[in-house]
DNA sequence: TTGAAACCCATGATTTCCCATAGTATGCAT
DNA sequence: ATGCATACTATGGGAAATCATGGGTTTCAA
């Protein structure tokens, strides 16, 4: 398996949609695109759809690679398939890290998920998630109400009841 | 079973946040890395989250990849998984043990345990803490107040009921 | 022809790297 | 056993590289 993203950070977004990438996710970005070698602008795909999604989230070559191999397991015309390609495929884009480490977010993206000047980064595995942080701080508040009592270590559930 | 971590000792932490960490640990950390060999700086992973700790918990690579596969059997989406991958993911970094044998903890981690000049390190099993010197101090002692006899020898345990 | 996107350059603040040293532990030969 | 040589540990400090960010300027497509 790659190596996974680790950490949350802000960075500052500024009046052309410039963002600079958390350094190790820039190491992980590099290290999980097949094509990439030194000196080359390493390529992310963005994933900015889903009505319920408050977030962009990141993903490395190789974990869309996998992605695409899940979707291509569905019958071809399929609800699901459908529902799937219209996220990850129309409700993308592919762009590469700059060599001063920044990606640009396009108007429309930063619309979608309310930034103003700052963006924080947050890992997740082989993805990463791009918030507004007041939005990111009131997702995590939502957990609590799901029924998760946040004054609980959360490795209690490492070996719990799955579900 | 992998080699685990044994004693607690304490190390200064400079101006720079770096801190050596104790030799012994050391050993076990380069034996839990399966990338690592002679020469090279072994992995580890720093878990700094969680709203009830106060200390920071040490993974080697082996024990973090048996953490991500317990997640990983969690629906994605639910509440318990969003909680551990908060926790273990975005509130986690990864560094590497350098070749004097140190490792840098960055601002954000040594407020978050209220480091001041030292750190203990505590061996537990297949991971290790990082405390600040008193709070770890009270952390033993609250252990009293829940119902365990100090003058009782915790080998009783060893042998008796689970739970 | 105009606005956005890609490109180029610039800079202060960190972070990493490299070298240095004193103290401790280990081993080996006598 | 004794004493010295060697290896490793813990820590410090400066140089060098990287990071995050800001701005202008050229492209290019609409």
């Amino acid at each position: 398996m790659a190596r996974r993203f680790r950490g949350e950070s802000d960075h500052k977004v500024d009046a052309k949609g410039r963002v600079s990438i958390p350094a190790s996710f820039r190491r992980v970005i590099e290290g999980s695109d097949p094509d990439w070698t030194d000196g080359l602008p390493p390529r992310v795909i963005l994933v900015y759809g889903g009505q319920t999604r408050s977030y962009i989230e990141g993903f490395t070559v190789e974990a869309m690679d996998e992605v695409d191999e899940k979707i291509a397991l569905h019958p071809r015309g399929s609800a699901k398939r459908k529902a799937m390609e219209r996220l990850y495929s129309a409700q993308s884009i592919e762009t590469v890290v700059d060599d001063t480490g920044r990606i640009v977010l396009p108007a429309k993206l930063r619309e979608k998920i309310g930034l103003n000047g700052i963006a924080r980064f947050v890992a997740s595995g082989d993805t990463f998630e791009i918030w507004q942080p007041e939005a990111y701080e009131a997702s995590v508040a939502a957990l609590d109400e799901e029924g998760y009592d946040p004054a609980l270590d959360p490795s209690v559930y490492l070996d719990g009841d799955l579900g």
